[in-house]
DNA sequence: TCCTTTCATGTAAACGATTGCAATACCCCT
DNA sequence: AGGGGTATTGCAATCGTTTACATGAAAGGA
């Protein structure tokens, strides 16, 4: 059917190891030999079989790329910046979504990508060590973003700056009653970034010598209507706050759309914060940390190109900056102004710790 | 390193043949046997190399994906809904991302999918004759998502009738200049989809006695910054639009940030509908066509199941159907009130076509 | 008891490349 | 003319399975 190796070579009159020089470009064929080669090749429509080849050379000229989500807006950007990088180079992507919990169990008891890649990217999953083990175990290089795992290429933001500029933001803004709508997942998987910027957003308050109020945080679980009951959540408390930062712009539009429902405006009554600059943040006018997501997919690609091609470079990490870009939900602390319309409060008195931000 | 089918044999003490049966599942082998093999498997960690397994036998448990974007929702979608039902039947996904123009020629030059994958499955991607030509002559099972290949599984919704509910919404609420947001591309490729939908608009405008005007249709590219403009544009016509029919929410939303940012809204100056019903659009509560995106990468994959385990089965087309769902962003035509605060044009004087909407 | 089935297993030939090594041819020096 | 390179090419082993076919044993029937 589909002509082989030896059709080409005997078309050509050469050795199937010759054919095979010449059309990897491989030094040493005369250039003779490779133009009849290649024409031979052409005139057969020939192709390599990519499996006998590889199977042959131990390469696969693919990469697997194993993420917990392939329908969210944040993992679609990303895998576009790493198929644009690795399509240049003429490797494949294999696309393995772990979001379901067992089949993120059969993936780690099987390993189905072993001898199949020659590296793996990883997206935001959060593995067990057990896991990282047997990862690192394939032997070939693994490209990780988010979490760090020894000896694994590294590309993430810095999300404790990024979440203390957004907590930043609203204090000098005035705010001293902030909540937060975590990305915490229900489940038990822990999905490390959450955590990192719930974090720095305590840190930031403590700084600030904000007390300490677990009511605040609500968490959101990453979705628009996680983000919009957990907006609920905390309007309802006795004292609510006067301004919300989300682990997420989608759980930011997701309050922005209870605080329309509840006819409230952002930033008027409740100034809001999100992370990531969504395409849809710019369209809802919305505060965030902006990331540069293609861009890291770009760089994780980028780094497995380097690990493939560099004989024996140590794996490198890089951090990506974030950048707050003011938009339009967020604003003034009513505090400021003279008069309090909504839930008066006890304004509290500034404390002892040192304070860097204006008021 | 990794053990081979050997290892185990040996271990097991029988022939790499009986290993190969014994762990497939296929009859003929002993109980006993069976047990020895997977045992010696388990304690050696063995797992099959595919591509050994694919050279050998043919098949590659792999399908091969061909797209022209990744990070847009609506794709997401699809791939998500792929991925389910692949997955649960351990297939894996061979993602093509075919956007850019010069790597589609390169995927067409080359056919790298050739002998790689058991099927295709294509998403909306614009074809030449030449490339359907090259694509069934891959001898695998095609599924197509949108475009009707002969000899190909096609999955897709009735696109004329969506725009056609879409506009006799319009229509219905006494809209008789209604604008429309093409996506027909600048660039050559002509995506089959807006081009249905557009003809959908015409007819439907004529079946209600509307004259056709040109400058009424506005090129948006399908993205959120060109269906902005192209509502900029509709809204700088002599006789602007009161109500616009957006050939994607993408672009709906886009036309809404227009809106707002004119100081406009929707729908008291002017309606907007879109379709796909975006995850977005429940957001801004824009009135949409729904069309049920995942599920169609499912029946797409089922298809591909279909095709892959019947013996000669034919391809089916399966159209599933859209859904009006009416939000905020629509409603009754401003003539229809006493008074019109906004751009004084003179009415249009009823005309001698039949009209079936009331005014 | 002998012949025919049926079942379990082994043998060895594909599958379609890549690649280390050997072989040849050619060139340049001395 | 002879010797040592160097650039081309071919040979054949190898990668790790699957599978058609052969073999042999056990079982069943007459």
């Amino acid at each position: 059917m589909a002509a082989s190796i030896i059709d080409v070579a005997r078309r050509a009159e050469v050795s199937t190891a010759t054919v095979s020089r010449a059309l990897r470009g491989l030094p040493n064929v005369s250039e003779a030999t490779r133009e009849r080669v290649l024409r031979a090749a052409e005139e057969l429509s020939y192709a390599v079989s990519p499996h006998a080849s590889s199977l042959a050379s131990g390469r696969t000229g693919t990469v697997g790329v194993i993420l917990p989500f392939v329908n969210r807006w944040f993992y679609g950007q990303v895998v576009a910046g790493i198929d644009s990088v690795l399509r240049a180079n003429d490797l494949d992507i294999l696309l393995y979504n772990l979001g379901d919990e067992r089949v993120h169990e059969r993936f780690f008891a099987h390993m189905p990508l072993r001898r199949r890649v020659d590296a793996v990217i990883v997206l935001n999953l959060p593995l067990s060590a057990a896991e990282r083990e047997s990862l690192v175990s394939m032997e070939v290089p693994v490209a990780v973003l988010g979490t760090r795992i020894p000896g694994c290429w590294h590309v993430s933001i810095d999300n404790a700056e990024g979440a203390s500029t957004a907590v930043r933001h609203l204090i000098n803004l005035g705010h001293r009653r902030i909540g937060m709508i975590s990305g915490a997942l229900g489940d038990s998987r822990g999905f490390t970034t959450p955590i990192v910027r719930q974090h720095a957003y305590r840190t930031v308050l403590a700084q600030a010598g904000i007390p300490y109020d677990p009511e605040l945080e609500a968490p959101g679980n990453l979705t628009i209507d996680e983000g919009a009951s957990a907006m609920a959540q905390l309007l309802s408390l006795p004292d609510p706050p006067t301004a919300v930062f989300a682990e997420s712009d989608q759980m930011a539009f997701g309050a922005l759309r209870t605080l329309g429902r509840m006819g409230l405006r952002a930033p008027e009554d409740v100034s809001v914060i999100g992370f990531d600059n969504h395409e849809t943040a710019e369209l809802l006018n919305l505060t965030t940390i902006a990331q540069p997501v293609a861009h890291q997919g770009e760089l994780l690609a980028q780094q497995i190109l380097d690990a493939l091609s560099g004989e024996s470079e140590e794996p490198t990490q890089v951090v990506v900056p974030t950048r707050l870009v003011v938009r339009g939900t967020t604003g003034a602390a009513r505090v400021a102004r003279p008069r309090n319309p909504l839930s008066p409060r006890p304004g509290p008195e500034p404390d002892q710790h040192s304070r860097t931000s204006a008021r």
